[in-house]
DNA sequence: GTTCTCACCTTACGCTGTAAGGTTCTGGGT
DNA sequence: ACCCAGAACCTTACAGCGTAAGGTGAGAAC
């Protein structure tokens, strides 16, 4: 061997956890969750896949990490702004994260350990409501509402097999075609007089709801703590 | 080989679709999502592996139809109610099955194809808001709200790490270890004041949140189609 | 210079989904 | 009653998975 040729070869900056997870998020946005094996994000990280264990105690911990890496993507509610303004920011930010990282709502099902960033996220959303009038069930209630909304647009829009008309028109095509005329009129009235029409894009449908959320938030304000006693 | 014994011993029913998808439906239930193997659902069915794919073209059909069966289970929403009373049975009969069956949700991540009994249910929603004077967009607006309600409280159920205020107890004596106190004050207050107390169950917040939903997607109704012109 | 420590690697194991091809059962036509 | 085609089921095999166990080699500590 010629020791001399090179003695320092760009030497591999050492492997850390943050730098792992971040790579993981980057692979899993690109190829997919599936494709996000301990051995490809070796190979991503030119390393052998038993080393990343030195970092992470094993798949799952690998996936909290993900997990909490999208949460300190969400910007938390602002403190200067009217507390509608600032939940409506945050929820937009949310919706962001989860739709620039698909996969992250299939690994919040079966039960993530909340890291630093979640913690910090939920703590700062509940300040928001208590700190403008809410009581505590309200909180609960308006919490539990606005979240629900958020995930479960980001879930559906998710498996959308399509994004826009444009994408509309051929999974509509396929569809049509095994369906039998007329065996659901309602669905095809709403494909093809609302879905396929130019301009239709079902992420733009997040706000719509997202305001009619926040107006229902707002009759929860200051509502005696039992009003239905 | 002695042919006279037991001529016939229980010769095994044959395989078929149907009957593949409720043991498939069952294992995940009982075992988790994760211990449905082919092998494992096999042996429950006292088969080799293999032989499944005669009636399964693949893992992922099979996911497909164990879908489709926890669409099947959902009650339609009926036609002789008020389109209110409709809409709300119809959510709690969906918000059952997804709690009975906590692994379908993230088996809808990763773009599911509709199977019959899902398209049946979708038609029926649909239907019953046009009939009962919602315009299209209000149509779809009030859908996308309602069941990304729905959703999205299932998936936010499905990861609690507790059902009640007695299971909380131990989650939050782990977190409180592990917390730098006061680090999170909204938090604390809303688990100690709020979760703990006796008599909690956040599945209750389901019909509260599905309460202000019904009366936002109220407010759609008869509305002009763009009244934001 | 010796030893310790820790980052990384090698090997191996039991599990997964499923391709390819062999065997056995079943039902319809004679 | 027989045959035989095709369906139903089984055997074997393979590449890829997460990760346990233990090896290696470079740099730090003494």
């Amino acid at each position: 061997m010629v020791k001399s040729t090179d003695p320092k070869p760009e030497p591999r900056p050492r492997l850390n956890r943050q730098f792992i997870l971040r790579t993981a998020v980057e692979l899993a946005d690109r190829d997919g969750i599936n494709a996000l094996t301990m051995r490809k994000l070796a190979q991503e990280l030119t390393v052998e896949a038993m080393s990343i264990y030195h970092h992470v105690a094993n798949k799952d911990d690998l996936r909290d990490g993900m997990i909490d890496l999208v949460f300190a993507e969400i910007d938390l509610p602002s403190r200067a702004d009217h507390w509608k303004v600032a939940l409506r920011a945050r929820s937009i930010s949310t919706h962001q994260a989860l739709i620039r990282h698909p996969w992250a709502i299939g690994l919040m099902e079966s039960g993530t350990r909340p890291g630093q960033a979640n913690l910090r996220h939920h703590n700062a959303v509940l300040g928001c409501l208590r700190e403008n009038g809410f009581s505590l069930p309200a909180t609960a209630h308006a919490y539990s509402l606005l979240d629900s909304y958020i995930y479960g647009f980001a879930l559906q829009e998710i498996n959308l097999p399509f994004k826009n008309s444009e994408d509309a028109v051929d999974v509509a095509a396929i569809m049509m075609a095994q369906m039998v005329p007329d065996e659901y009129p309602y669905l095809t009235e709403i494909a093809v007089d609302h879905v396929l029409q130019p301009g239709y894009a079902y992420a733009q449908e997040f706000e719509i709801g997202l305001g009619l959320v926040l107006e229902a938030i707002e009759k929860l304000r200051n509502q005696p703590e039992h009003p239905e006693d």
